[in-house]
DNA sequence: CGGCTAGTTGAAGACACTCAACGAGCGTGG
DNA sequence: CCACGCTCGTTGAGTGTCTTCAACTAGCCG
C-alpha cells in the first residue's frame, strides 16, 4: 500500500475518535479556524521535552503538526505513557497550577502555547480547549480498560488498530469491498515505549508482535512501517467487538 | 474514631484533588455558587442506572449528594470501572451524541442534569464543567498509572488512600503531631467492585486486604467500615511516595 | 571493524487468575 | 425460633500469563 493510498484515507476520516497523531499529518480541519495567534508557535526537534510533571504551569498547548505523548513515573523509575497526542490535541491543562504529567514529543512538531491567562480571557479559546478535553476524557476512558482488562495480545491489537485512521472505532467504515483490507501504518515508537503506553513489558510486545507477524497479520516494512494484512481480522483481536 | 472525628477532618479539606465521593456528604463549598437552575435535580436511590453506554446523551449531570460510578463492559462481560464521582463532580459529557459510558449510582444520590442545550448556552455552566474535567482528567492520568504500572498491593493501597480527606495528595497534610495516624473510611463498594476499579479478580482484593489486615495495617469496623491505623504507612505501600 | 542501540527469543520464576470450598450475615418463610 | 437460601467475603490449591534475566542478532554510525 503506498503513501498515496495512506493520504487518501486520510482524506475521509470520520474525525473526532481517531488517533490523531498516526501520521503527523496536519489535519487542518480540526484545528480551530482561525487559530488563535494570542499564542507564541513553538517548534520541537524529536523526543524533546515540552515540559515535566511538577514544573510550573504556564500555557496550554495546541498542537498544529506532529505528536506529542505524557507520560508519568514513579519513584522508583516504573512508567505510564498515557496518551499519545497529534494535530488537533491540546495539552497541559491543570486546576493545581503544576503539570501532572510528562509532556515529550515523538517527532518533529510545532505547537501554539498560550498563556493561561489569555485562555482565561478567551471564551473561543475556552469552548475549543473544552471540546478537546471531551474527547481526551472518552479516549481514556478506553485507554482504562485496556489497562485493566484486556490481555497483552488484545492490547497491541487495540494499539496497532488505533494507529488506523477511520477503523476501529464507533464510525468504522469497514473493509472496501473487493479489496484487501490491509493498511500500512508507522510506529514511530520504541518496543519500551509501547510497552509503557500499553502497562506491559517491552520483551511481552515484541512477543506480541512475532506472535501476529508468524500468523500472517502483519509484517514488517522500512523504517518504522507495519503492513496489517487484514484490519478486521485484527479488529477482532482487540477484545473489543 | 469517631464520626464527628470524620466531619472534622471534612472541615479542613485542602479539596481539588480528594476522592469527592469518600462518604457522600456534600460539600457546598465546591458546588458552584448558585447552582444554575436551569437543570432538573433528580433523585436516585442506591445502584440505579442514570445512562448506559451507547445511550443517546441529552444531558450533562452535577452530583449534589452521593456517589457515582462510571463503568465501561466488553463484549465478553469483562468490566473496568472507571471513575467514581463525588459531590460537586460532572459526568456525561460527550463528543458524538451517545455515551460512552455506563453510570450508576453507589449510594443515595441527587443530581442535576441540564440539557446539553442549556449548557451550549451557558457560559457559566461551561467553564463550571471544564474546570471539573480538568481534574478529572488528572484523575484519570493517576488512575492510568496504577492500572498500568502498579502491584495488587500496591493498587489497594491506593485505593484506600483515596478514601482518606486530605492524605496522599499533593496537599497531604501528614500526620497529626503527638496523635495516632489512624483513619476511619466508609468503602460503600463490593469486593466486586472494587477489582473492577482496579484491574484485579475480587480474589485478589480480598487477598490483598487480608494481608494489611494481618499486618496491623488496617481492621474492619461496623457495615463497610475500614480503620487505617497507620496512613502515611499506608501510603508508603502505594508506590506513589 | 567495533561499539552502540533496538529488537528478538529462550528459560525460569513470580504474581495474579481460576476454580473450588467454606463461612458470615441477612433476609424470608415455615 | 430456627432452617433455608442467597449474597458477599475469605481462603486454599493449582494453573497460566506475563515478567525477569539473559543471550544473541540486526542495523547504524563513527
Amino acid at each position: 500500500m503506498s503513501l498515496d493510498a495512506r493520504i487518501s484515507d486520510l482524506d475521509r476520516i470520520p474525525p473526532k475518535h481517531d488517533a490523531r497523531w498516526t501520521l503527523g499529518i496536519t489535519r487542518d480541519a480540526h484545528l480551530p479556524d482561525p487559530v488563535d495567534r494570542t499564542g507564541r508557535t513553538v517548534e520541537h526537534d524529536t523526543r524533546e521535552t515540552i515540559f515535566d510533571e511538577g514544573d510550573r504551569a504556564r500555557s496550554i498547548y495546541l498542537i498544529l503538526e506532529g505528536a506529542v505523548m505524557l507520560s508519568k513515573l514513579l519513584p522508583d523509575g516504573r512508567r505510564q505513557i498515557i496518551e499519545l497526542l497529534g494535530p488537533g490535541d491540546v495539552f497541559g491543562m491543570t486546576m493545581t497550577g503544576t503539570h501532572d504529567v510528562n509532556a515529550e514529543t515523538l517527532r518533529p512538531t510545532r505547537v501554539v502555547a498560550y498563556d493561561r491567562k489569555a485562555v482565561d480571557a478567551s471564551p473561543a479559546l475556552q469552548i475549543m480547549i473544552a471540546e478537546r478535553m471531551k474527547t481526551q476524557i472518552c479516549a481514556l476512558h478506553d485507554h482504562a480498560v485496556l489497562l485493566g482488562r484486556k490481555s497483552a495480545r488484545e492490547r497491541v491489537a487495540t494499539f496497532l488498530m488505533r494507529l488506523i485512521p477511520g477503523r476501529g472505532g464507533m464510525g468504522c467504515i469497514g473493509a472496501s469491498r473487493g479489496r484487501q483490507d490491509c493498511a500500512t501504518v508507522a510506529v514511530p515508537l520504541t518496543r519500551q515505549e509501547i510497552a509503557d503506553y500499553l502497562g506491559l513489558t517491552l520483551e511481552t510486545v515484541s512477543r506480541a508482535f512475532s506472535q501476529l507477524k508468524r500468523e500472517g497479520m502483519l509484517s514488517y516494512g522500512k523504517h518504522d512501517e507495519v503492513t496489517i494484512a487484514n484490519v478486521c481480522g485484527l479488529c477482532h483481536l482487540t477484545g473489543s467487538h
